[in-house]
RNA sequence: CGCGGAGUAGAGCAGUGGUAGCUCGUCAGGCUCAUAACCUGAAGGUCGGUGGUUCGAUCCCAUCCUCCGCAACCA
């Protein structure tokens, strides 16, 4: 394997466009801060790089939206964003932003460098085009006419009646989604970077030269390979973002998705240049052969991190390629996909509002339920769990046992350490295999079971303590007792240590109940960290319970988000519906078969254990007759219904639901939010009389 | 439709061509230094469905089902 000097860790740069939630930490920032945490313990160079994202078309959206600039609309989410990364201990060496000046002059260099050595194709096609408002639209904004289903409203990508993949060019009529304006086509120009050009070296570098790419990740790059790679445009008509320094590319910008990558090497640039003396040359950390190059992302931006900016690294041609790209899956919300649009999610700013100093906490949740492998589900009460059940039980409570205990027989002084017996040995053994295999752990981005590990090194403790009973050993062995309170120190001090990288600000609260300093990697899985007769700080405990009603205020909060959301939904349904389309032509023969009779209801009621039967005795002029209809969702009272004329079927044959046997089908209408209301007539008839 | 990832005890997750594991929860004991914490033990699974390859499949192959991503807002 090779060997590295240096490494430089990414994490994808949060949008702009709202705040950040536990998915956004759980995959992409509590990781790459463990790993970065933990290199810097080992005493490596490291540099680690964030920044907001602030290009695109989305945060010009929220801007009209709103009726401020939408630099107003970057400017709040940067601040916001980045001080919710600083409160949660994610420690960046930069953070920085694409609105920089230096970012602007830099991404425009680099496609300026691209452009002049020839990497770039150039092509001319039609877009729609909205007039009105001299603006080209993306394919999500353009609706119009199915022309498989032909539904209204249908997007340019996708018909959602149909679920049919469209280009925009095939609806009918289409208009702008934004505004409703009608569309017209005109001639743009844009540049492509030729990924087909790259194919033959990207499949080398990466299924050949990368095997041990996470499964996700190796996977959906072969799979854009082996569906072979098309030239994609990275330059856009809009006019937030980096103008195109090319001559005649007036109102044209960078794709965000070409600039947002490069924000990695100007903020990069930036730290390098305001610190030169810590940081030396950033080129060092982006050209140099012996730096390492690591991308912590979500899944979703696999192709943009495997194939397209290193596709961009290589058209440069100095820069080195990520080594790795440790792509994280998606982390579920109580059971649904977590959205920023309808507000399923817990934002950061909020939580540290709910939980004041409970940043480890989440730390600890997210990363023991991180998404490593598969789409993962956060839920509160696993929240509460991790934290009573294991930070305060297992790490917090062996921490709190053996402070009290030196405390009670030492006067917090640490006691001399003994000779280890055989037992001792084995605990000490058993922590150092703990701690080798966290190390292994962490080295294979692996930190859901590297904090494993950590916590099963406060479990041996634990067991030391209840098999030593030094509380019995006090009352005849003071020696032994002493001895036992060392070993259990320092098993406390290693997990001061082992924790470092997890729970940066508990570990901080340790040394101080310790009153130690911060020592490197090299510490941990020895035994003899405190020395004899060290005074011990004050003893505090390390986590606290959360009670349920702080959990249930949660939960309360996001029932009230779901209710309010499904009524938002309902609206948008009521507002969009339209009549269905007229079926197939039949004739007067046909529906003369259908035999349609008025009746009065007699009695309505449910069907015991069915949820949408209704039961109808009815007086149909023939002597009665039941039937069932699953209308019973649509009618919470069906005795509003006794009374009535109803319109119904008769002539259909008697079926068996619930076990009862229903002789016909009573009519309804259906109306647009499902609901179903039964067919009467506009005046008293017989009952029996005939509709046609 | 296609391509990629995933489906394993009540919950959350590992894992392997040969007797299926961890954490939490549950139940039963033990202990009392500790935030009713800790320690020991037990129960609990036709490893998504169906076919196939094999002496043997949870693992390999085929096919189907479900969820997620690629593909609006969004990791």
């Amino acid at each position: 394997m090779k060997t590295y000097k240096r490494t430089l860790v990414t994490s994808a740069l949060p949008y702009a466009n709202g705040p950040v939630h536990i998915g956004h930490l759980a995959g992409v920032y509590v990781p790459a801060d463990i790993y970065v945490r933990y290199l810097r313990m080992k005493g490596e160079p490291v540099l680690f790089v964030g920044g907001s994202d602030e290009h695109g078309v989305p945060v010009t959206i929220r801007a009209r939206k709103e009726g401020i600039t939408t630099q107003q609309v970057v400017d709040r989410y940067h601040k916001l964003i980045s001080e919710s990364f600083e409160q949660f201990g994610i420690s960046f060496d930069v953070y920085s932003r694409t609105t920089s000046e230096i970012h602007h002059k830099f991404a425009a260099d680099y496609f300026r460098r691209l452009y002049d050595n020839g990497k770039f194709i150039e092509q001319t096609t039609e877009q729609f085009y909205d007039p009105e408002t001299g603006e080209f639209l993306t394919d999500r904004n353009i609706r119009g006419e199915c022309p498989h289903c032909h539904s209204k409203g249908a997007y340019g990508d996708q018909c959602e009646k149909c679920g049919r993949t469209l280009s925009p060019d095939e609806l009918i009529e289409p208009y702008n989604a934004i505004n409703g304006n009608p569309l017209t086509k005109k001639e743009t120009k844009h540049w492509y970077l030729p990924l087909d050009q790259y194919q033959q070296w990207l499949e080398q570098w990466i299924l050949e030269e990368h095997k041990e790419w996470r499964p996700n990740v190796y996977g959906q790059c072969k799979s854009w390979l082996d569906g072979g790679l098309k030239p994609r445009a990275v330059t856009r008509d809009l006019d937030w973002g980096i103008p195109v320094p090319v001559e005649g590319a007036e109102g044209k910008v960078l794709y965000v998705w070409f600039d947002a990558p490069i924000g990695y090497i100007s903020n990069t640039k930036e730290l390098c240049e305001r610190e030169p003396a810590k940081w030396g040359n950033w080129e060092t950390w982006w050209k140099d052969q012996s730096t390492r190059l690591i991308h912590f992302i979500g899944k979703d931006n696999i192709v943009f991190h495997c194939i397209v900016f290193p596709s961009m690294l290589k058209a440069d041609g100095t820069y080195i390629l990520p080594d790795n790209v440790p792509a994280n899956e998606f982390l579920n919300l109580e059971g649904d996909k977590i959205s920023t649009s309808r507000n399923w999610a817990v934002w950061l700013n909020e939580y540290l509002q709910d939980f004041p100093g409970k940043q480890d906490v989440l730390r600890y949740a997210l990363t023991a339920n991180a998404p490593e492998t598969k789409d993962n589900d956060f839920t509160w009460a696993d929240f509460q769990a991790r934290n009573n059940n294991e930070l305060v039980a297992i790490y917090g409570n062996f921490v709190n046992r053996a402070m009290v205990l030196t405390q009670k027989y030492f006067a917090g002084k640490v006691p001399a350490q003994g000779a280890y017996t055989d037992y001792d040995k084995q605990i000490m053994q058993e922590i150092q295999g703990s701690v080798s295999e966290m190390l292994r752990l962490l080295d294979a981005f692996r930190f859901r079971d590297a904090q494993k590990e950590a916590m099963n090194i406060a479990r041996a403790g634990n067991k030391y303590l209840a098999d030593m009973e030094p509380w019995k050993l006090a009352k005849t062995d003071m020696e032994r007792t002493a001895a036992v309170l060392n070993l259990s120190l320092q098993i406390v001090a290693n997990l001061e240590i082992a924790f470092r990288p997890f729970l940066p600000f508990s570990s901080e609260k340790l040394r101080k109940m310790l009153n130690v300093q911060e020592t490197g990697i090299d510490s941990l899985g020895k035994f003899d960290l405190l020395t004899d007769g060290h005074q011990l700080g004050e003893v505090a405990l390390l986590f606290e319970k959360i009670e349920d009603d702080a959990i249930q205020a949660q939960l309360d909060r996001l029932a009230r988000i779901k209710k309010e959301n499904e009524e938002q939904e309902k609206a948008e349904e009521l507002k969009n519906w339209h009549p269905a389309e007229i079926k197939a032509a039949t004739s007067i023969d046909d529906f003369d078969k259908t035999d349609i009779r008025v009746a009065t209801v007699l009695d309505c009621k449910n069907v015991k254990k069915s949820d949408r039967l209704l039961e109808f005795t009815l007086d149909d002029g023939m002597g009665g007759r039941t039937i069932l209809s699953g209308i019973a969702q649509s009618y919470p009272d069906p005795s509003v219904l006794v009374g009535k004329q109803v319109l119904y079927i008769a002539n259909f044959p008697p079926r068996k639901m619930m076990g009862k046997e229903s002789q016909g089908m009573i009519l309804s209408a259906v109306d647009a939010d499902g609901r179903l209301v039964v067919t009467t007539v506009s005046a008293p008839v017989r009952n029996g009389a005939q509709v046609g």
